[in-house]
DNA sequence: GAATACGATCTTGCATACAAGATGTAATGC
DNA sequence: GCATTACATCTTGTATGCAAGATCGTATTC
């Protein structure tokens, strides 16, 4: 028996991420930035903070998140932490398994498949319907693929991802559509946690470098080259994702039981 | 003083819909469709039947939604109908209004734009990245069409207007892709709201016949014209929407009181 | 008569208590 | 030794209670 026993309701520990038990894993949750502590009492607060350690990459599909090991790590009563938890469902990044604990999603192939699919109708949508352009938004954007460089120099991983994800909400917001802006970080995040699932062995570098392609394309005036740059994007994205290697769980035992 | 007074936290009665007070007029809610009352232990009914409730206009814009209504009607505790507003919340279908209460979402002319664009995008996007379409796929959405036409010939207006708004639903989902379904679910959810604030005089017969053009594009093989078609038809729904008829209340204030 | 202060009564915000189910563990039988 | 059963302990599901704020009506004051 380990050093330190998994949680009562717990399913296999997911990936090789775990390794201590989840109180004290997911206290990564509590002081990840410090820039935002003026808004404490911000009811989003929690959601907010899963959503980014998702996009970070610090938080494994299938992860268990109780209720009450998030109740003590922000301090409240487990009442905000179940309001946070039915946002969650509802933008579709955590489900619930009754009585037994809610858990980050874990898409299988198809659903996979489809998030990825809304992802390109959407983003190509946006790109192909947009109208002018100011210097001051491809600035804006600029300024995220450069930092997104520093984070590749500097080795942050964490930070690495979670911008990479970032940069398809910025391109968003900053071409004025925050409804969009809304709706690309709920599938970037779907999608961060796709890529952990299926283990993505997309390079950042590539992913950065079509980034600043994209920006190139929109700055010369033409959105249908930046939307068709978006659809070659998102297909690595996608051709990344070694589908057959843990394809779902359920699968994979059933493969691993008829001796495949 | 009218036989009825509103509720405490009530804001202005949301256009002339309202006649009777809340707990009666949400009874709507309740006995709107017979058909899934199997699923009374589904979590999940009270926001279903307030989406169908909008969807067929028997919700207003700005409309409060007071828990312990909701509760009376729905015959549960204030913590259900909680979670169901927490999970509608971030669906971008209500909002709170800290201490006195939830309210349909009132979108300003602003926000009204960004969530038609990022229909237009979602769905223009979805039909142009269409590969192959059977014709199964085509009966189905011949099949709801025809409902439509059906809903408009009994003039029951609640279910043409669920049912058109529905249909993107529908085509969505029959070409295969859930997620975009879903995301679709909300977005017409608050067109559909924001129609009904904007007073718009689209009409219902053009709308049907635009959705038959679509799917006879997809069915001749050319998804590029449905796609366009779809641009159309998107862009026949927002210019409907009256923008300057209502404005936003504040706007709508200040013009009345300047005597304009 | 107009402005203000105050309190009654509504609302949501949040914590807590208990019910009910799921799972792991140890005792029991053979 | 192995299967079965009973129980202990964890989990979420749901209702309820009380706190705190917003609004409206009324009395009070000038």
């Amino acid at each position: 028996m380990p050093a330190v026993a998994l949680a009562r309701g717990g399913r296999k520990p997911a990936g090789t991420l775990i390794a201590l038990p989840n109180p004290v894993r997911l206290r990564i949750l509590t002081g990840m930035q410090e820039q935002d502590k003026t808004a404490d009492r911000n009811p989003h607060i929690i959601e907010d903070r899963i959503i980014r350690a998702a996009l970070s990459g610090h938080i494994a599909p299938g992860e268990r998140l109780g209720e009450k090991d998030l109740s003590q790590i922000f301090n409240v009563s487990r009442t905000l932490v179940r309001e946070a938890m039915m946002r969650l469902q509802a933008r579709g990044i955590v489900e619930v398994s009754p009585r037994r604990g809610w858990f980050v999603i874990e898409p299988s192939v198809e659903e996979a498949r489809h998030t990825i699919d809304a992802r390109r109708a959407l983003e190509v949508g946006m790109l192909v319907t947009i109208h002018d352009i100011q210097p001051a938004q491809i600035r804006t954007l600029r300024e995220h693929v450069l930092s997104e460089q520093q984070a590749l120099a500097s080795g942050d991983r964490a930070q690495r991802s979670y911008l990479l994800g970032h940069f398809h909400v910025c391109l968003a917001e900053t071409l004025g559509n925050p409804v969009i802006g809304s709706l690309l970080q709920d599938l970037t995040t779907r999608t961060v946690l796709i890529a952990a699932l299926y283990q993505s062995t997309h390079d950042a570098h590539e992913s950065c470098c079509e980034h600043g392609q994209i920006i190139d394309a929109l700055e010369k005036g033409d959105p249908t080259e930046a939307a068709r740059l978006m659809d070659v994007h998102l297909r690595h994205v996608e051709k990344a994702l070694n589908y057959r290697h843990v394809a779902n769980r359920l699968e994979h035992l059933k493969a691993a039981l008829q001796g495949i």
